[in-house]
RNA sequence: GGCGCUAUCGUCUAGGGGUUAGGACGGAAGAUUCUCAAUCUUCAAACCCGGGUUCGAUUCCCGGUAGCGCUACCA
């Protein structure tokens, strides 16, 4: 590796499904260290497992790394000039460098059939030997060979392993050395004429002139096998990092068992692409010192060091993904947040999606523009309480459903209704509300409702929460929730909005929890 | 089975031959608020085990153990 090659770095999926959270991470380690370094970023489809790739699992993959703020300088999608990016328009190539390797007899023709090689393993596994391929067919001459496989006869390209150790420098893991004795002779490509992983990410990542190679740590005991074909091909051997795996919380590698995994899960759950970010970036990495936690993608560009990243394990920790996604919710210009949280609110039936909207646009709803600006304040008063977006209608539920039945029987309402003063307040504050002019036609003020409850106040001699708590029971069904004087506006306005449910305005709560209450 | 990787509070981590082993999430307590949340303050909580090396190891070395990975004509 030549020390002033422009840095080049990729990110090489494999069109399976969505993006996962595992992939996400090494994704961005890559992209950070290419943009901190001035690099170029490639994006590769690695589709050679043709029973598994599905061509549209590109186009989700390619979504979800956008949505995550990532991009890249080359890719099927934006070609570039080592095209093409995806692997299955590149067999010829592979074909064309296996062909060299056998001519030059760094590799060789093997014979051995499926039920063969299982039956060698099961052997050696049987007398506890090490599963390694025989090397069977690697004293065939290869001239009979040739001849055999011309003759109809199948055969895959296997590498020879070369007879010295092969030793490579990790930057997370430092020098890694494994002995020739326990590396079996790859097979690069397959009699089918497919060829297989180990190889073509050599042939890929050398052709596309791949200078540091991070990506997960389950790669690590491939490594030598690819590092002994960049020795047969005679091509520098690249930079590696291997990433240490996420784990669940029972310390078993995170799966779908595990709950949300994909990318497309934490969208869905309204999780903030840069709280994600943030806290991918936080598992496995910290910045010097240690004690900054907080850091958008361009402070991580800036701040991140492949040389900092731990090499142990991670284990995936929910509750910390949320404390940041609360950070990020805080945040959020209201307007991005309205948008949104507009989705959810769609989701759960309060607000139609327009059926004039584009068909191919299900995660955008259009509102007008009173819809939206009224939204927007039931947005800001209920987005600080919630862990993820998908929370708010529920949070917002005082709004959208009252019940006042349910507030009289609920059991964490009753130490309030049983309060000796309770009655009188709610008695005149149901008798205020009711002779209030703009009450009656849903136009209560915050400031005429601050001036009921002070009446109520003088009036019965009440204060404090033996005051409040009853006055919010009524109003929103539950002694605790969001500050009046933003309430109060908010319930009043959207009871004279076109809702597919309609809004109970202050007066209607008032009536209905008085007819609840008196029979 | 073989090989490899890993090992600091429950979790993510900082640190590093001599430290009161630091921060964050979560937990607990208190302050504040009409309430909840938020916020602020405080507290509890860790160097896997055994051998070396050393005046001194949690830190360096070796071994064990455990977890994970690879051991495919999967990626």
């Amino acid at each position: 590796m030549t020390a002033n090659s422009p840095i080049r770095m990729r990110f090489a999926p494999s069109p399976t499904g969505h993006l996962h959270v595992g992939n996400a991470r090494t994704a961005l380690f890559n992209w950070l260290f290419a943009r901190q370094k001035r690099g170029a970023v490639v994006l590769r489809i690695e589709d050679t497992d043709v029973e598994r790739s599905e061509a549209r699992f590109e186009d989700q993959l390619i979504d979800d790394l956008k949505w995550l703020g990532l991009d890249w300088d080359e890719g099927p999608d934006v070609g570039g000039p080592y095209a093409p990016y995806r692997q299955s328009d590149r067999l010829d190539v592979y074909r064309e460098y296996g062909e060299r390797l056998l001519d030059e007899g760094k590799a060789y023709l093997c014979f051995c059939t499926e039920d063969e090689l299982q039956q060698e393993r099961d052997r050696a596994q049987a007398e506890s030997r090490q599963q390694i391929y025989s090397g069977k067919c690697r004293m065939i001459d290869p001239d009979e060979a040739k001849r055999r496989r011309a003759g109809g006869e199948s055969a895959a390209i296997r590498l020879r392993i070369p007879e010295h150790p092969i030793r490579f420098h990790d930057i997370v893991h430092g020098d890694v050395e494994f002995s020739n004795e326990v590396v079996s002779d790859p097979i690069i490509l397959r009699s089918n004429g497919m060829p297989v992983y180990n190889y073509v990410v050599v042939i890929d990542d050398a052709l596309m002139k791949i200078t540091h190679v991070i990506r997960g740590d389950d790669h690590l005991s491939n490594t030598p096998k690819q590092v002994a074909l960049y020795e047969a091909l005679g091509w520098p051997v690249p930079e590696f990092a291997h990433l240490s795996t996420i784990l669940g919380s029972d310390r078993e590698r995170l799966s779908k068992r595990h709950g949300a995994t994909s990318i497309a899960n934490f969208r869905d759950m309204g999780v903030l692409p840069e709280a994600l970010m943030n806290y991918l970036a936080l598992l496995g990495w910290a910045p010097t010192g240690g004690t900054r936690e907080i850091f958008s993608l361009e402070e991580l560009v800036k701040e991140f060091s492949l040389e900092r990243v731990t090499p142990s394990p991670a284990v995936f920790d929910m509750e910390k993904l949320y404390w940041l996604n609360r950070h990020y919710i805080k945040q959020c210009e209201l307007q991005r947040l309205t948008f949104l949280g507009l989705e959810f609110f769609a989701k759960s039936g309060v607000l139609d999606r327009n059926p004039t909207s584009p068909p191919n646009s299900d995660r955008t709803v259009f509102v007008e523009k009173s819809l939206l600006d009224w939204f927007s304040r039931v947005t800001e008063l209920f987005a600080p309480y919630v862990d993820r977006l998908d929370q708010l209608p529920e949070r917002a539920s005082p709004i959208f459903s009252y019940d006042a039945r349910a507030a009289l029987a609920a059991p964490e309402n009753a130490e309030v209704l049983a309060w000796p003063q309770t009655k009188a307040v709610l008695d005149r504050f149901a008798v205020k509300v009711l002779e209030n002019e703009s009450a009656q036609v849903g136009k209560l003020s915050a400031e005429e409702f601050n001036k009921i409850v002070s009446e109520v106040k003088a009036e019965t001699d009440v204060k404090g929460k033996e005051l409040f708590h009853p006055i919010r029971i009524v109003v929103m069904g539950s002694h605790s929730g969001p500050a009046f004087d933003k309430l109060i506006p908010v319930l009043e306005e959207g009871s004279r909005l076109n809702l597919p449910k309609h809004v109970l305005s202050v007066r209607e709560r008032v009536e209905a929890f008085s007819k609840a209450r008196l029979g």
